[in-house]
DNA sequence: TGTGCTGTACCTATCACTAGATAGTGAATG
DNA sequence: CATTCACTATCTAGTGATAGGTACAGCACA
């Protein structure tokens, strides 16, 4: 009912991507696991990187409804970042899995070319983001340190399985912006 | 002459790995790449974990084999995570691929048990070298940080073919460590 | 009647992995 | 000295599993 199909079955693929990479994202497995068959998946998806497009673009597109304007009146600088930092806490929240786009961008090179143009413009939106969101106040990190900073204490979160790496990097960042 | 098979092996292997993760490696890729038959490959590692965590345990050695002792007498604490980074900048440079661990450590999750154990020794390993070094020293940065900042530097820096990001992370770290 | 979605059945390619034969080497043995 | 033995490293040939992808039929609903 609620969930469209193409919803279930991106549903499936971004959980198997953050899990383990895009190879690991199979039509017979996300057929199997919402009940119907890969061929009917291949209807909603004809190639394997059409599935990742659209993976990452919805992925980006639910990032940037949650952060809202980065020029918002009202909202100062400080409290602009900390609405990113907290959307990278929620991604790493609830089964301990990276965010997509730290697993993809870490693996850019080997990706089907569409795939990978859409993570690039992930990046690109997310750094603009980021840089509109800085202005107005004063920060001893770039943009790019500050997402930079945000994948690799979310990879290392993972990896150590210690969550509280990732809020030691909103600290940090919010130490080095001022309003 | 030089390099034994099994050097050769791993060479390729660790390239793909960097390229595009542990499933870019395939054990006819590697056989083809050096003039041999992917039986042959087998013979030296029969498993793809065997291979796997063989490439992670070489790449340890030889970066911590470069990185020295983390408490080397006359060696400032500075000048060891200096060292560190300078690393970090060498792992990129040849070929603009992201270090090893990088790309593994983003998908743990995934990968064959030996592998990730391999992985997680790794990281013990950098972390506690990291801490050591910084003994008798000041920092603003917890060893976990001044890791993870690296490898999100190396990973933005890849996908946006920017070095300069790295260099950048390595300057904040730097101005975070003091004798 | 047409459109949207799912099914069955199948394709070819590739994967990790194995069995067993072959050739070369070096040391021990007659 | 010649032979045998054990070992190393490679090959040919093949396994079964799985991958992405396709052709086409059926079915429901407008």
């Amino acid at each position: 009912m609620s969930a469209s199909r193409t919803d279930e079955i991106l549903d499936v693929a971004e959980a198997s991507i953050r899990k383990g990479g895009f190879d690991a994202v199979s039509f017979r497995d996300i057929a199997a696991a919402i009940g119907i068959k890969s061929a009917s998946v291949h209807y909603h998806f004809p190639h394997k990187s059409d599935l990742g497009r659209a993976v990452v673009s919805r992925y980006g597109e639910r990032l940037f409804a949650a952060l809202g304007a980065p020029d918002a009146p009202g909202a100062a600088p400080r409290k602009r970042i900390k609405r990113l930092t907290q959307a990278y806490r929620d991604a790493l929240a609830p089964e301990g899995d990276a965010c997509l786009c730290a697993v993809l961008g870490a693996m850019t090179q080997g990706l089907p070319e569409p795939v990978s143009k859409e993570i690039s413009a992930f990046y690109d939106r997310l750094l603009g983001w980021t840089k509109t969101a800085l202005k107005g106040g004063k920060s001893t990190m770039t943009p790019e340190m500050i997402v930079s900073s945000l994948i690799g204490a979310m990879i290392l979160a993972v990896e150590r399985g210690q969550p509280k790496l990732l809020a030691d990097a909103e600290k940090a960042i919010l130490a080095a912006v001022a309003d």
